[in-house]
DNA sequence: CGAGATGCTTGAGCCTGTCAAGCAACGTCG
DNA sequence: CGACGTTGCTTGACAGGCTCAAGCATCTCG
């Protein structure tokens, strides 16, 4: 495969591009008065997609279940979401975005996707970016 | 440039990719016994290059001077770095690493890159992949 | 129906980070 | 030289986010 260098020149690009992109989404975050969990957890909550557990949103978020329970009271603060019950199983709480919530997400995926640092790159070059990083992703994620 | 759709991939294959680099780092920073921000300060530390004041540091990590303070202080107490007096100007502290510091952070190092997903690439697309984020970098960040 | 498992919530505690104040050293200007 | 403002680092008080352990409600299986 590639060359160690190489390997190693990508590693730090990585983290710039991710350390700029931290940067240019925090103005976007702050601006919904939002903090970073919460606007993290707002972006996982996809308004078409079936209603997801806490559990499992916990999983996505890589953290305890009790956190997902403390920012999902806070995004239910601030009139973005409600816990819904799951109908069939009395158990399980989903959560589920109000219209506010939907709008405010649009706005943060807007806000993020206009700052995208992958703006100044032409047609072209997007298009082979993506498919290189579907590659690296598809090798080193079979899960999902 | 680009198309909005395309755009859009990117910013979430970004986010997946880091993620996926943040959970592997994980693994090689705790069998250091160290914290993400002290193996981020460690990182910093290059062996070659002129050593920094702390307050520099502190830019770079995008964070307090007084936190810089804090997570130099562990590393000395794990015997990985010494805060020396600057020869020529007295109020500034410079971080040097240590000799057990200097193998640490070449462990470190060694254990991020070998664990880079970018090593699926083939030679040539490694490449191809530099040079496309490097002119997503040098577009969006003139400073450095 | 009862025992165990599962999902969520609560409270205690830890760790990390910021802020404000203080101290030491530098530079400058009279 | 000496007094003043600036700069760099450190300290202590404090807030915020996260995890862990315990508790409660609900489901499942025998």
């Amino acid at each position: 495969m590639g060359t160690h260098e190489t390997n190693a020149l990508l590693v730090e690009q990585l983290i710039d591009l991710n350390s700029l992109v931290a940067g240019m989404t925090k103005a976007v975050v702050e601006a919904e008065g939002l903090n970073e969990s919460q606007a993290n957890l707002l972006w996982l909550l996809d308004p078409g997609a079936e209603p997801v557990s806490l559990k499992q949103l916990a999983v996505r978020l890589k953290c305890d279940p009790s956190n997902v329970t403390l920012i999902s009271a806070k995004l239910e603060e601030k009139g973005l979401a409600v816990r819904a019950p799951h109908p069939a199983d009395g158990r399980v709480r989903t959560l589920v975005l109000t219209k506010a919530g939907k709008k405010a997400r649009e706005r943060v995926l807007a806000g993020a996707y206009g700052r995208s640092p992958f703006r100044v790159l032409g047609e072209r070059d997007q298009q082979q970016l993506h498919r290189l990083l579907k590659k690296v992703l598809e090798a080193s994620e079979p899960q999902r």
